[in-house]
DNA sequence: AGCTTGACCGACC
DNA sequence: TGGTCGGCCAAGC
């Protein structure tokens, strides 16, 4: 808060606060993709005040979540193809235990093989019930 | 203004 | 199942 509105270390850009939203707003135990999301945003824009917000492919998403996604439930979003996030694999597999969220389970299960998650079950595509 | 990079996606092999 | 390729869009340098 120095003098103008400048962005404090605590606030986000406004489209990254809108993914965040849509982030906590994925139940427990289902995913959205990272396009999902950005097609989410698209659909869901409106305010024509805002100039800069609103557009956003999957890669603006993601890099949203890499930024700011700690104080989210980042784990319900995903890559498309069900993969677990590299370097938080095992940390995202116990939320989805925790969660039950639909986990492709392979064949072998080996201790330090990492299940991809069923994406046909576990994406959610905003409609409220599933 | 151009080039590189990124928690991406889909098609193809 | 996994690798490559092209396309995509914004941020950084």
């Amino acid at each position: 808060m120095s003098g103008t509105g400048e962005t404090g270390a605590g606030e986000l850009p406004p489209y990254a606060e809108r993914v965040l939203a849509v982030a906590e707003l994925i139940p427990a135990g289902r995913v959205m993709t990272y396009g999902d999301v950005a097609e989410w945003l698209r659909d869901e824009e409106p305010p024509a005040g805002l100039p800069e917000t609103g557009t956003g492919g999957p890669r603006q998403v993601g890099r949203v979540m890499a930024l700011y996604g700690g104080a989210v439930p980042w784990w319900r979003v995903v890559r498309a193809d069900g993969r677990l996030l590299p370097g938080s694999e095992l940390r995202a597999l116990a939320h989805y235990r925790e969660e039950d969220t639909p986990l492709r389970t392979a064949a072998r299960e080996a201790d330090d093989h990492i299940p991809r998650l069923d994406m046909r079950r576990a994406r959610w595509d905003g409609q409220p019930g599933g």
